[in-house]
Order: structure tokens, then C-alpha cells, then sequence
RNA sequence: GGGCGAUUAGCUCAGUGGGAGAGCACCUGCCUUACAAGCAGGGGGUCGGCAGUUCAAAUCUGUCAUCGCCCA
């Protein structure tokens, strides 16, 4: 913006992001040391994957983030925002073998110690990226405290967790049921499992009795597994079933004598109340075949392709099977019955493949005694949601919690802590690799292939990052960390967990609110995906607008807690906000050329004071919604204002003041009052949109090196002028209604009027008197003249009624009477109507007696005529 | 099956007990020396339906409907 006769009509982003971005960083403004003498605002981020690129959603969980800590930051605290990624074990291990894959190798081609290297090296490569994006939005991180969930501390934290709740019993190693997923070739948890509605068959299988028994149909709708069947399930109150209760059937297919058992897990009231039972295929046959002691089958492998168990069907795939089960069975005439039907399957949340159910051995962490806690926490308080319903899911979630299964076939990542001794065959979880087994003191040990669970590093990052397990200055000084913000899809697989881990390892909670945001979805509603290829990418949306723009808008319009649609006529809006900021900056800057601030003015006019108390008013209002997390409010309150009162009002009320040949006094209090507030109006916009502010606060005369590190405005009790705003008002009102009565006639703006103006009550006449010029500059007027009413009243006028104020506009020869007799009836009948329930509601005894006096008293409300 | 959210102007959405709002779109007039990405003026809504609480309901309660999300 240098050389002031050519700063731009138009605000380009391009040129200052880069600019002051490197400054700020430069010039650390960011970064943090542990001070006890102030008090700490912390936030950690949620770290991105590092494979990943910014999206959306990432912009806006981080603009929300950069203006809470902005924010803070300018009030003072000691504000640490710790940035770092995530490893993300599936999707980066799947980048890397994509990459192999068009080179004609596999991951087994490498070995295990050469495919790590290779990912390192990718992560070096690539898994900066959206580190810079961050940069690019503005997010005002403490760079230097970057980490990373696979860095050395966060190895060590995840290291030492492991091994305390493994001695501690709590995490432990089992034959269980888990998800695989066939693609990714791996083991997910139960809440990476998404189920889709899918319309499916039910197939109704005759299960014949043992030696020509009745025998039992069961329906399905996963023929494919009964070839693992070692069981038939009916609920143990069910009529139909008594007399088979305890009795064996014939599996066909596979002639396999199965008994029929009792539980109370099946549903009468589905398909036929009898259910076959595939311990090894399904988690709630697992469990049933548990309670009744039935061998588990494995009939489908990792693969997704059929075992030598299922005999003659082995090697086919799932699909495959299901086809040549389902026509062996009707060729038998065993196949009874299929109908549609709609059932939810399980898919892969990364890859979308159908996930297969099946039993292996598996490490968990036992969840009860960990959940319990995080329970209380939420429950007295400790920790509150904001938005408060929030809260219920995770009571709800925690409250029906199931073991965490945490470990992963995977290579990267971290690895499990436990070697198993191959001559004594004890299994061990030191601290420190172990070169012997201290039982048998051989060194044949091997340790556990697995890696753990992305989230299991990701639940230890709020005191990991901290530098838990060393007792750090920083742990003390900044755990418990402010606020968490984040997305309301990962309330499960991080805020419950770092819940849970922060009160087991730290004796308290990782923070004291959790502020959970929407998605960002298309501008129909949908999610944006890949599949569906209706992604935004934010920094093409920086690259044409700014980033101001993109954060700006992100955060308006927008209610905590809800969802979001992205419309590119919102970011046009937005843009033309900034434009218009940029040019109240370009009309202050050129009308303070000869200005510096010295003593605040003696004489302000009433536009001087209105705008003072207005701004004192968007002071206070701005950083209450802050301190209530409405960003959306907090946002709207100052585009109101600076568009509506600054821009609007303002502005055009000073400018006689400046380019007339005013007094020097006037001159300069108006100089004064116009840079003020235009000033510290910046200061509450900067944590919205940094750059553009920053921009202009540099070109007006301030203290400071930045805006970045200027002190949040406080109301000031001498700038609280209510008098002042409803003066202003009174003459806000008439100048529009004038306005108004102009525009009836297609006055052209340059062509003035006469006006009258009729009134018995001073205030309204000194004010008029005092103040006229803001008529004359605002409203086209070229004369006024004030009467008392019962005089005589104008003929030939257009006129209207401001407070009891009569407006007359005459202008004999102009006015077309049809008109504007049919204006002033329409406005007649709004105006009778509005009395009408004015009249009802003083009529109304119940209304005096039971209203409080302020409401009655302020009926007919402000602003009516 | 359970839970949550949404339903307000043509579109997108704010507004949580007392005047029904904004942006975009639309109509009219203006290139007025900060801004046409602008200025000024204007039209447009029985706040999803029904019932209830209250002096007073878009706002609180119940219920139904439609859409979306989460869990099972």
C-alpha cells in the first residue's frame, strides 16, 4: 500500500499473504517459552494425516482454531498452538505401496526394513505439504514445536503407555473377533467400520434333522458362512423351537452334524427365528458360540478367498461361494426361499471394501476401567462440550464401550512393544529393546510383527507433545491444554480417547472444552469426496480470494456444532467484505496524510460520539461471542458494523470535515475519531482475517510491530454514549425517510431539495436545527426549515412522519398525486394495523399487570413511527 | 429399533420468550472525488403441520410429517 496516491481500488491478497506470513514467523510472534508470570492459553491441533492435502474441513477446524488463539494471543495469555501430523499407518503405507506398485514391487519385494526407509523417505518428501497449506491459511502455530506421532518423544510416550497398561493388565492379547479389511490387509477397529444400508436377499436354508429328523429352516443373508456353521441358535422362549432345543441337525453341504442352542441373543422375530451360528464369521455368533461352547470354523481368509475348511469351495472368493452355495442348495432343494431385504453391511472407512468379520489374535485394550473416569470427567464437568449436546454421544458411546483392538497387520507404525522368547516361549514388554529373555536368558526373541493403531499414538498427543514422559516445564505449565476444537466424526477415535489416556497417565483431563464443529459440505448437502469428485480444494479458493476471504467465510453464517454448505456466491460476499474494508482503509489513509495522533479531541460532534459508542458496543459484543464460542456472531457483529455504521454512516458524515475548509479542531478530532476506530475495529477483525488487517494496520499510524501482537480492545466508559446513538437514530431515520420521498420522484442525487419540517417538541427541533447539515450532505437537501405545528402546511409536497415528525418534500408540478395518495394509504393501513396491536395489548389487563414494566413501557416498540 | 440435528423471503442461512432479519437473487435510479466487488431506494415470509404452556411463542412442551447424520 505504499505510495499513497496508488494504493489500489481493488484489495489483492496475492500481495501481502506471503509478505506477512514470513514476518510473523520471522519475527516469532508465534512462538512460545513457558513463563509463570503469565497466565498459558493452549491449544493442540488435530494433527492432519501426513499424507494428506488441506481440505475443507482442515481449513475450517484451523481458521477456528488460529482466531480462538489470535484472539487470546492478543489479550495476552501465553499462547501456544502446537502443530504436528499424524502418521496415518493405512493411508501412508498405501501411498508408498502404490508407489512400488508402478515399479513393479510389492512391500514383501523390500522387506520390512527397506519399505520403512522408503516411507521415511516419502514422509521427508511429501508430508510437509500441508504443513505449508497451514501456513498459507495464516494458522499462527508455534512452528517451532512442530511433531510429528512418529517422532522420537511421541515413540517414547506411545512406548512407555503401552508397556504401563500391559503391566497394569489392561491391554492384552486374545483370540477375539475383528474386522478385517480383505483390501488394506489389516485388522480395523470396530468404529472404522461403516455400515451402509444394502439392499440384500434373505435366503431360507432347510437345515435337515439328523437321520430324517423335521429338521429346521434358517434364514440368512450370508450363505457363504454356513460352510463354517457349527451351530443352530433359536431364542429359548420360543414355542416353535422347544422340542429341537438340544438336538443336532444335519449342515448340509458340508454334512456336518450341528446342535441346535438356546440363547437369547437371536430374535424371534426375524426370518424364521432360527439362526445359523458361525463363531468364527460374525461377532454375534462369535459370542453365542462362545456361550454354548461351539467350535469356531474358519472358512474365509485374509485373503477374502475361501479355506481348505470350507472343502470344496476353497479358493473361491466370498462372492464366488456365495453363488455356488446358494445353487448346490437349490439343486438339493434345500433352498427354500429368498426374499429382499435390506441389512447394514460393514465397510472399510479408508477403503470402502466389505469388511470381514473374523477370529484371530488380536491385542486390546480393556475398556471399562478406563472409560469409567473419562465418564466422571464429562459428567461433573471437568471437561464440558460446546455445543452441549455433544456430550451425550460421548456418554452414550463410552457408557457401551467395548474393548479397543489396537493392533494393526501393518509395518508402519509404531510397533508392538512385546517379543515373545523363542525357547521359552515367555513374552515380554520391557521398557528397552531386549537383547535376552530374562527368563531363559536365550536370544532367540522375536518381537510381535503388529504395529498399533493410528489413534493409540494420536489419544497420547496432548501430553506427548508436552514432552510426557520427561516431567517438562512445558507438561506442567501448559497440561491441561485450553480447548480442543475438532470435527464432530472423530468425537470417538480421538476426543474419547485422549480423554481416557490424558486421566490414566497425566490424573487429569487433556482439556478443559472441547468445541466441536460441522462438516463443510457441497452446495447440495452432500459430503465432498473423492468418488464423488465434488471436493473443493481451500487453496484454490485462497489462490482467487485470499485466505481472509476463505476464513471469513468459514465462519460466518455458521452455528456451532451444524453442518455447512459451501456456495461460491458466499465467497464472492465475503471477498466484497474485504473490498470494502480494504476501501475504508484507502479513504482513511488518504484523508490522514497530515495526521498524527496526539491528544484525544475536546470537541466531538454527535457522529464522533455515536461511532465511539457503537464501537464501544462491538467491542463488548465481539468478545462475548468469542468467549461463547459464536464465532458466526462474533463475525457478523463486525461486518455489521463496519459496513453498516463505519462505511455507511460514518465515513460519509466526516468527509464534509475533511475536504471542507473546516476548522483545524474539527479537522483533526474528525482525523482523530475516523483512524481511532478504524484502527481498533481492525484489531477485532484481525483474528478473522490477519493479513488484510495487518496490511492496513502497518499503513496507519500505530504503535507496535504488529497487529498480530497489538492488545485486544477493551471498552472504554467514556466512549458509552446512549444519548449520542439515540440522537443519532432520531436523525438516521429522517435522512432515510427523506431519502425515500426523493426516490418517489427519481430525483437524481445531484439535484437538491427543499425540505420541511414540522414538530412542536424541541428535541426533536434543537436536534434537527443543531444537526440539519447531516441533511444536507446525506440526503440531497438544499434548505430546511423548521415549523411548528397548526401552521400552514404545504400543498403539492410528498411527505412522511418520523417520530411524530412531519417531513414535507414540496414540489409542486412534480409530484403525481395518484401515486403517491396510493403510497400514503398503503403505509396508512401498515401503520393502522401496527396500532391495532399496540391497542389490543395495553387494552390487555393480564398484559399491564403480568408484563414486566420495561416491556410495557417500551410499547409501541423503538423506531415506530 | 434408539438418539441427534434441520425445516424461517426465490436460494443459502442467522436469530432461543416481548419489534421477523442478513447475504445472494429480483425491481428502480445513480460511474456522487474510499469502494460499480459500489451507493441510494424498494418488493417479497400465516418462521413445516397440529395441540398445549404463557399476558406474550419462530423461540418453551408434546405430537406428526419430510430431509440429513450418528449408533445398534
Amino acid at each position: 500500500m505504499s505510495g499513497q496516491q496508488n494504493i489500489p481500488k481493488t484489495y489483492d491478497p496475492h500481495l501481502v499473504e506471503e509478505k506477512w506470513s514470513k514476518f510473523w514467523i520471522d519475527s516469532g510472534f508465534f512462538h512460545t517459552e513457558v513463563d509463570w508470570s503469565r497466565k498459558p492459553f493452549c491449544i493442540v491441533i488435530p494433527p492432519p494425516n501426513v499424507t494428506g492435502s488441506l481440505h475443507l474441513g482442515h481449513a475450517l477446524n484451523n481458521t477456528i482454531q488460529d482466531i480462538l488463539v489470535r484472539w487470546r494471543r492478543m489479550q495476552g495469555y501465553n499462547t501456544l498452538w502446537l502443530p504436528g501430523t499424524d502418521h496415518a499407518g493405512i493411508a501412508t503405507q498405501a501411498r508408498v505401496e502404490e508407489e512400488l506398485a508402478k515399479e513393479g514391487l510389492t512391500k514383501y519385494d523390500l522387506g520390512r526394513e527397506k519399505f520403512l526407509e522408503r516411507v521415511w523417505a516419502w514422509k521427508e518428501t511429501y508430508g510437509g505439504e500441508i504443513i505449508k497449506q497451514l501456513k498459507r491459511l495464516g494458522a499462527s502455530c508455534d512452528w517451532d514445536r512442530e511433531r510429528f506421532t512418529m517422532d522420537e518423544g511421541c515413540s517414547r510416550a506411545v512406548r512407555e503407555v503401552f508397556r504401563k497398561l500391559y503391566e497394569k493388565g489392561l491391554i492384552y492379547r486374545g483370540n477375539y473377533i475383528i474386522n478385517w479389511c480383505p483390501k488394506c490387509q489389516t485388522t480395523i477397529s470396530d468404529i472404522e467400520v461403516e455400515h451402509v444400508e444394502h439392499q440384500g436377499k434373505l435366503y431360507y436354508i432347510k437345515y435337515p434333522g439328523l437321520d430324517g429328523g423335521p429338521g429346521v429352516v434358517v434364514a440368512t443373508t450370508r450363505p457363504e458362512t454356513m460352510l463354517g456353521d457349527t451351530g443352530v441358535a433359536v431364542h429359548p422362549g420360543d414355542p416353535r423351537y422347544q422340542h429341537l432345543i438340544g438336538k443336532k441337525v444335519l449342515l448340509p453341504l458340508m454334512d456336518r452334524p450341528i446342535p441346535v442352542v438356546a440363547d437369547e441373543a437371536v430374535d424371534p422375530d426375524f426370518g424364521t427365528g432360527a439362526v445359523k451360528v458361525t463363531p468364527a464369521h460374525d461377532p454375534t455368533d462369535f459370542e453365542i458360540g462362545n456361550r454354548h461352547d461351539l467350535p469356531q470354523v474358519v472358512v474365509i481368509g485374509r485373503d477374502g478367498r475361501m479355506t481348505e475348511a470350507a472343502g470344496k469351495y476353497a479358493a473361491l472368493t466370498r462372492e464366488e461361494a456365495r453363488q455356488q452355495v446358494v445353487s448346490d442348495l437349490e439343486e438339493l432343494g434345500l433352498l427354500l426361499k429368498v426374499e429382499d431385504h435390506v441389512h447394514a453391511v460393514g465397510h472399510c472407512y479408508r477403503c470402502d471394501t466389505v469388511i470381514e468379520p473374523l477370529v484371530s489374535e488380536q491385542w486390546f485394550v480393556r475398556m471399562k476401567p478406563l472409560a469409567e473416569p473419562a465418564l466422571r470427567a464429562v459428567k461433573e464437568g471437568r471437561i464440558r462440550f460446546v455445543p452441549e449436546r455433544f456430550t451425550k454421544i460421548y456418554l452414550n458411546w463410552l457408557e457401551n464401550i467395548k474393548d479397543w483392538c489396537i493392533s494393526r497387520q501393518l509395518w508402519w507404525g509404531h510397533r508392538i512393544p512385546v517379543w515373545y522368547c523363542q525357547d521359552c516361549g515367555a513374552e515380554i514388554c520391557p521398557p528397552e529393546d531386549p537383547q535376552v529373555c530374562p527368563h531363559c536368558q536365550s536370544s532367540r526373541l522375536e518381537q510381535d510383527p503388529d504395529v498399533l493403531d493410528t489413534w493409540f499414538s494420536s489419544a497420547l498427543w496432548p501430553f506427548s507433545t508436552l514432552g510426557w514422559p520427561e516431567k517438562t516445564q512445558e507438561l506442567s505449565y501448559f497440561y491441561p491444554t485450553s480447548v480442543l476444537v475438532t470435527g464432530r466424526d472423530i468425537i470417538f477415535f480421538w476426543v474419547a480417547r485422549m480423554i481416557f489416556m490424558g486421566l490414566e497417565f497425566m490424573k487429569e483431563v487433556p482439556f478443559r472444552e472441547v468445541l466441536i464443529h460441522g462438516l463443510v459440505l457441497d452446495s447440495l448437502g452432500r459430503k465432498m469426496s473423492k468418488s464423488l469428485g465434488n471436493g473443493i480444494d481451500p487453496l484454490e479458493v485462497i489462490d482467487k480470494y485470499g485466505a481472509d476471504t476463505l476464513r471469513f467465510m468459514l465462519v460466518t453464517g455458521n452455528t456451532p456444532g451444524n453442518d455447512m454448505r459451501f456456495h461460491w456466491e458466499r465467497v464472492e460476499g465475503t471477498r466484497n467484505f474485504a473490498n470494502k474494508v480494504w476501501n475504508a482503509a484507502r479513504f482513511a489513509i488518504l484523508n490522514l496524510k497530515d495526521f498524527q495522533p496526539g491528544e484525544f479531541p475536546q470537541d466531538l460532534t454527535l457522529a464522533d460520539r455515536w461511532i465511539l459508542s457503537r464501537f464501544n458496543t462491538t467491542v463488548q459484543e465481539v468478545t462475548k461471542n468469542l468467549e461463547l464460542y459464536e464465532l458466526g456472531e462474533a463475525a457478523r457483529t463486525l461486518y455489521e458494523f463496519i459496513w453498516n455504521e463505519f462505511c455507511d454512516w460514518y465515513i460519509e458524515l466526516v468527509k464534509p470535515r475533511l475536504y471542507g475548509s473546516n476548522s483545524s479542531e474539527s479537522r483533526y478530532a474528525a482525523q482523530y475519531v475516523l483512524w481511532y476506530v478504524l484502527l481498533h475495529t481492525l484489531e477485532l477483525l484481525h483474528p478473522f482475517m490477519p493479513f488484510i488487517t495487518e496490511e492496513i494496520w502497518q499503513h496507519l499510524p500505530h504503535s507496535g510491530e504488529s497487529i498480530a501482537i497489538a492488545s485486544w480492545p477493551t471498552p472504554r466508559q467514556k466512549f458509552h454514549a446512549p444519548e449520542a446513538e439515540r440522537k443519532m437514530e432520531f436523525l438516521m431515520e429522517v435522512i432515510r425517510a427523506v431519502r425515500s420521498l426523493r426516490r418517489e420522484l427519481n430525483l437524481p442525487p445531484t439535484k437538491l431539495v427543499n425540505c420541511i419540517l414540522v414538530t412542536d417538541e424541541e428535541r426533536w427541533s434543537g436536534l434537527l436545527q443543531e444537526y440539519g447539515g447531516y441533511l444536507k450532505d446525506l440526503a440531497g437537501v438544499e434548505d430546511f426549515r423548521i415549523l411548528e405545528t397548526g401552521g400552514e402546511k404545504p400543498s403539492q409536497a410528498l411527505t412522511a412522519v418520523v417520530r411524530g415528525v412531519e417531513i414535507y418534500l414540496p414540489l409542486a408540478g412534480l409530484v403525481d398525486l395518484d401515486k403517491e395518495i396510493q403510497r400514503l394509504e398503503k403505509e396508512f393501513r401498515t401503520l393502522e394495523n401496527e396500532l391495532k396491536k399496540v391497542r389490543a395489548k395495553l387494552g390487555n389487563e393480564k398484559f399491564l399487570a403480568k408484563a414486566p414494566p420495561e416491556i410495557v413501557e417500551n410499547c409501541p416498540p423503538p423506531g415506530s413511527p
